[in-house]
DNA sequence: CGATCAAAGTAAACATCGATAACATGACCC
DNA sequence: GGGTCATGTTATCGATGTTTACTTTGATCG
């Protein structure tokens, strides 16, 4: 895949400096995290092919990680900062766009992100969205730097700031926005027919759709909270 | 639960009218469909203690499924024919909405119906819409009956006709429709804080913005396809 | 330099899982 | 009443996650 993000974990020796490496196999761990996330299947993976695969025994992992779990969570934790990556790729957060234009392209831009992501890396999106999502959506931000949840409302802002929207994002649009988008990689990855449109056709077509609806204010009829 | 939707399957004789039961256990087929239903983890299941449940030995089960899979399979068939049933009671789809206001209260009511199935049941929800969605959606609609993927365009339409929208409602609406709702009863379900307002408020608060995305043709900058 | 000792590997075992094969049984039909 | 076949059981296989006990390795220090 490309070197990886996590900060080189303790070597063999208690207090000295970092040499090269310790023995034997040389950091397993990061080599189990790397192996798990260039798997196929992620969260279906079998510990013992996984360590079969790097030329060690099952148990090896047991030294590194308390469970099959465990490993899972750590590699779901380099893919929310994979994520955040693009995120951080598609704008500058701490500057405010330049113009309207500006504003929305960020919108799209972000939402591209997020559905290139999940093209990119099915299994690892499916680990960090997928049935235990919960579990290990708790990891998505134990680094530094601005959170993966920061962008979206960050986007929004920007495009009330531009004048393209007439009112201070609520909280139910940021909502309204992330499911949106959320929900288009979903179908995606779940290859529903509909949805399997060239990614950038998609993408301005979510993005633009949710700019839409935060153009007007609501009519009359429902207040929309 | 509640009493199973699939038709008695084949009892022992081969001619005969339906007796009583025929021996051993019973129809077990449509015990370990109900049983698997109310698991707290479907897709985790283990057919053993599937079976042991109900008293009956693991390798009873592959006298009625070919495989795990195929059960779960089974179960996701009902789950689907369930939500269909949901959608059936939200509003009948033979019959154009009486006025803008029924036209916008369907689309609500359908909202409604998505995320209310996934609060009911989770588990089934995740076996129908999670990693293996793909698979399972296949199970979809064996049925007769209005397909459960013609009430969003048919809500879509009515607002439509109605006059609550100016333009009949392209694919790419039913599919941000679609991605909205779904995304929204995703993060629910994923307990995204968020997502986790009084359901009624979050279903209007969807199908509120996607009718507001499509109030208005889009503007000039940017085609939305 | 060589003893020490903890980190990091192995090997073997356990419980559980899905799946298969061989056998047993009992309901039904002629 | 005997045959037959659907439906169960028992026994077994290979794979899995996990634990335990043992061994190897090499950094550290007197």
């Amino acid at each position: 895949m490309q070197k990886d993000e996590l900060p080189a974990e303790p070597l063999c020796g208690t207090g000295s400096k970092a040499h090269k490496r310790c023995f034997h196999h040389g950091n397993l761990r990061q080599e189990l995290i790397a192996a798990a996330l260039s798997a196929p299947d992620i969260e279906g993976l079998s510990l013992r092919q996984l360590a079969a695969s790097l030329g060690v025994t099952a148990a090896a992992t047991y030294r590194h990680f308390d469970s099959r779990e465990a490993l899972l969570f750590e590699v779901a934790r380099v893919g929310f900062d994979r994520l955040r990556q693009r995120f951080s790729a598609a704008f500058d957060i701490a500057q405010p766009p330049s113009d309207a234009q500006e504003a929305r392209q960020r919108l799209i831009r972000l939402a591209q992100a997020y559905l290139q992501f999940a093209d990119d890396e099915p299994a690892l999106w499916r680990l960090m969205f997928g049935a235990q999502a919960e579990v290990y959506r708790k990891t998505a931000n134990v680094h530094g730097g601005p959170n993966s949840y920061e962008y979206l409302p960050a986007a929004l802002l920007g495009l009330y700031l531009r004048g393209v929207i007439p009112a201070v994002p609520h909280d139910h649009d940021a909502l309204f926005a992330w499911s949106a988008i959320h929900g288009a990689a979903s179908l995606r990855s779940g290859r529903v027919p509909a949805a399997l449109l060239p990614m950038t056709e998609l993408a301005q077509a979510v993005a633009g759709r949710v700019i839409s609806s935060m153009q007007h204010q609501p009519l009359n009829q429902e207040t929309l909270t």
